[in-house]
DNA sequence: GTCAAGGCGTTTGTATACAATCCTAGTGCG
DNA sequence: CGCACTAGGATTGTATACAAACGCCTTGAC
């Protein structure tokens, strides 16, 4: 693969997972360096970061990385519960009974995990039950832009998980989704999805506040 | 202005034109030529376009414009659909009065121009209101995401227009979203705005099949 | 005649050199 | 003492040079 293509990727990892705050410049030299490349791969990096949103690119200074603030996460939370709400009112009319079984299997091993307590497991069944439902929507376009929504929000989906009673708050709606599905219910199939990220966006609106009255967020 | 960005936006305006073919090849040294530089800012460009799906970059090949087919062209349509109606839902309890106000001033345009027939001069109108909903939703996110979808269905939209007596309808329709929007009815107003949005997808659908038996598409 | 292998030209990908712009620190004047 | 201006360094933006990979065409063997 090409190379500046790997570091625009482990770039967007680190961004992603925090390693870098809002507002830090991206030094093309000691990237190039740690990187052991030129400048002109990094540079390449940077310039698609700036396209998806992740670095701000300020002609002639350089590029910041732009962690998302407290609003515009909740804004992102908004129209992620609003695009799986779309997945979930196309899916009831588009779904097929194999998809059905599949995507019961998805919600048993949420069930399982849940049981356990272990948040990161739940969350990747979770996700495999949401996808799922992405992919039921019979719209590829949809599903991708769903899917990139997801991944920039991944951070902060996971942490609203260890709130206590989320796991089995989640997997109850869970169940009633996966009802509104069978009996090919759109409009309820879709207020369901929607109030269950939307939700989700609340859990994660309450954790901010607590982190930040314990001065650990800004 | 960074050279490379306005030659992005350059290449991004031909390909939205249609000023080449899916699958076409971006020549860089042409473009290079073309542009009066050196291949490096053509390349960023290039990279830039990739991000944003305008281009497929392949390896070692180089990049190939990526016209959207018939199919995802639906889809795309059909999420915007969705958007806008999620613009309309959140808008109808979040909107002033006073941009209650533009929104009619706004319609009043629309149908003024309607009566002249100038489809060129509807479609702006017609982008004014629409607008106008996404800013009302009170979500900046939801709002930029909503114009980035629509500004590539631009041409494609605009098309829809031509079709005899859909000014008309599309008139109509903007009213009892107009009113929705006054009463704050949050589901009817989303739910007019999306179904007014995916007649222009149907209406484009028809027009797309029309054509292709005059054999002037592939 | 057909298919496979290899060389050559073209194009992409990366490194480096140069130009242009910006931040900063230092100096001089009011 | 403070502010404006300027020179220096540092950093970004662009051009060019080089390396690597790909495709095509030739050539030769079966």
């Amino acid at each position: 693969m090409r190379r500046a293509d790997t570091i625009a990727e482990e770039l967007e990892e680190m961004i992603f997972t925090g390693s870098y705050d809002n507002g830090d410049r991206l030094d093309e030299i000691r990237l190039a360096e740690r990187f052991g490349v030129s400048r002109t791969p990094v540079r390449e990096a940077l310039q698609k970061l700036s396209v998806s949103g992740l670095v701000e690119q300020i002609p002639h200074r350089g590029v910041f990385v732009r962690q998302p603030g407290p609003v515009e996460l909740l804004e992102m939370f908004e129209v992620m519960a609003e695009l799986e709400g779309a997945c979930g009112r196309l899916a009831a009319s588009r779904i097929e009974s194999d998809a059905l079984d599949r995507l019961a299997v998805a919600n048993e091993t949420c069930a399982t995990v849940a049981k356990v307590g272990d948040a990161d497991a739940y969350y990747r069944a979770n996700e495999g039950f949401h996808h799922l439902i992405y992919m039921q929507s019979g719209n590829g376009f949809l599903e991708a832009e769903t899917r990139r929504l997801c991944r920039r929000l991944q951070p902060f989906r996971r942490l609203q998980l260890r709130l206590r009673g989320r796991m089995e708050q989640s997997l109850s709606e869970h169940d009633g989704i996966l009802e509104a599905l069978r009996d090919g219910d759109s409009e309820r199939s879709g207020s369901l999805l929607r109030e269950h990220v939307a939700v989700q966006g609340e859990k994660f609106h309450h954790l901010m506040i607590g982190l930040r009255a314990e001065h650990k967020l800004v």
